[in-house]
DNA sequence: CTGAAAGCGCTAACAT
DNA sequence: ATGTTAGCGCTTTCAG
């Protein structure tokens, strides 16, 4: 960075001012105790006198904390971007951070060039933790920083076995009370619609409607399980072949509300009435749910909660580095939303 | 942040394995010329070996580069995330920052106490510049930001007196255009939808109405003019009411596409035929303009120049620090979509 | 309670 | 071509 030609003022120009040792003025910047009043005040005039703001850089590298953590999340997720769930999760994540007096700083991973300046970035001090985003089972990013030393948290898991500290939502409980929910109103033939098996989060989801299922001593049809990949016109279309294998379906559990969407459109075209004939559950419960018609009964992330916890987790770590990794699952609640 | 309890190694280890003083590491990481081939291969084995990471706090305390600038946007503009506007701009601001070499970090700010955490971040020599996204008018963080010498560079401008550094659209130019098209096709009374008179870029879209009417030597009438707020139900509210007014309007311009959208709703609802009795046009043109039935005429606004021309801004001014700021407004491109 | 001094890890100017 | 040296601005002992 260009110097500003001696422009910013620095912390010994405030002593200079203010006629006090560094060491002082630094005591006073971090609200440090044991600096009596009057100095206090003394230094403050001459902070706000020339305007002196701290340089970070020094800051960090004199050994203190970098002031700021690094939200990551890779580009392949930009529709994430205008959705409720990555706003609800940023929101919370800024709130919490702010509390703590830290500067969140979101940061797009697209090509390996990229990833490789992030990595450098990350590990070069310049922020005290790092929570990563939709990490794929394949992404080893999580791991280069964790054993980087970098505290890392994970929002969801890659797999059953994940070795970096996570939060996630208790995908198989939600789904378990979700076509709970269907078997309790009566329905016999329970499809699913599942998001692509290599996403952990799919299998638990998929995992959950078994369980249910087995809890109500109904037998597991294979081909009324159908595989999604998330999207409304997937869901649609695993729905269109469902009613026509099946046409005796009077339940679906939708992996994703999107899927679940597009379930309810497949329904409605092929003229089944929702939720007499059919009753339809998805999994998320972003505004999509009210807006469907009928709206739908769906499984709702604790998303607050979930940015929160990350966040407390990281601060943690950053505490006091943990030896071990840790994870929370968050429960979920149904959210009912059926007329009939 | 906690050491890496004399985990990460330093230049000065890298520069004792290799046996070379810590001046040769420094150039070699640097990519620096004058340095013998084989010392350089020395250089760098110990560096993979060791693992080393530049720390980043301490290159740019030492004087150069943060490398990284930060794009700031309010976070009342949430929903931009979701939109192609924003999702165009970031992409391009990226990819010319990525080529560039330099990490973008994105920053939102809501309360006033994060409005301070981000000036004394942004101020604290970790970022090399800022590009600000959707700056109110009455907004004094890029004079702040720029009279701290900090490279800055703003999307759009706050007023026709801008001060800063800025690239924005030809938004007088679009809606000259896309009213000379409406009049071009014959239409005789031309309604125009604005967006909130306290924002510049509404202001300018309301002048190339004018300028376009006067072109065209057709009467400007008070009442042919509605204010909206860009979104979709003020378009829809606003061209009921001039559809009750004003019967005979055969054209419309809105000061976006959302409200495009909603007057094209009105019209609908009116039993009115579009573009047979009503052709509208609008401005932006996002994914919407398509969707619409028909689909809209508007102005598009080169968003991947604009991206890259910030940056380009930008990266002069943090080569070389200009005395005064400069401006850039590139032209806009009336896209017609009518199947009359 | 406060001043002085010793670095944090790196770059850059100066020697060699 | 490469080693050496002097800081960058701050935090943090360690004295006083």
């Amino acid at each position: 960075m260009l110097k500003r030609s001696s422009g910013t003022p620095t912390l010994e120009e405030v002593a200079a001012l203010a006629g006090v040792g560094r060491g002082t003025v630094s005591r006073v910047i971090n609200d440090a105790s044991g600096v009596k009043a009057s100095t206090r005040h003394a230094v403050q005039r001459a902070i706000d006198e020339l305007g002196y703001v701290p340089n970070l850089a020094a800051r960090s590298l004199a050994g203190r904390r970098a002031g700021a953590v690094a939200l990551v999340m890779p580009k392949t997720d930009w529709r994430l971007f205008g959705e409720p769930f990555f706003s609800e999760i940023v929101g919370a994540v800024g709130d919490a951070l702010s509390e703590a007096g830290v500067q969140l700083l979101l940061t797009l991973v697209r090509t390996d060039a990229e990833r490789q300046r992030l990595v450098e970035y990350l590990r070069g001090g310049r922020v005290d933790g790092a929570l990563l985003m939709s990490v794929r089972a394949e992404d080893r990013l999580p791991d280069m920083l964790a054993d980087a030393g970098l505290p890392t948290v994970l929002l969801g898991r890659r797999s059953a076995d994940e070795r970096v500290t996570y939060v996630d939502a208790d995908n198989v409980g939600g789904a378990r009370a979700a076509v709970g929910h269907l078997v309790g109103g009566g329905r016999k033939t329970i499809a699913a619609i599942t998001g692509p098996p290599e996403m952990y989060v799919a299998q638990c989801r998929l995992r959950g409607y078994r369980e249910a299922l087995s809890d109500a001593g109904l037998d597991e049809l294979p081909s009324l399980v159908v595989q999604g990949d998330f999207t409304e016109t997937s869901g649609q279309r695993a729905m269109a072949g469902l009613i026509e294998r099946h046409p005796e379906i009077d339940g679906v559990f939708a992996a994703s509300d999107s899927m679940a969407a597009g379930a309810l459109a497949a329904l409605h075209a092929a003229g089944r009435r929702v939720p007499q004939d059919v009753a339809v559950v998805g999994f998320d419960d972003f505004e999509l749910a009210e807006q469907t018609e009928p709206p739908l009964t769906t499984v709702r992330q604790p998303m607050k909660e979930i940015g929160r916890t990350m966040v407390r987790l990281l601060l943690e770590e950053m505490e006091q580095p943990e030896v071990a990794w840790r994870h929370v699952i968050l429960r979920t609640r149904l959210v009912v939303r059926e007329s009939a």
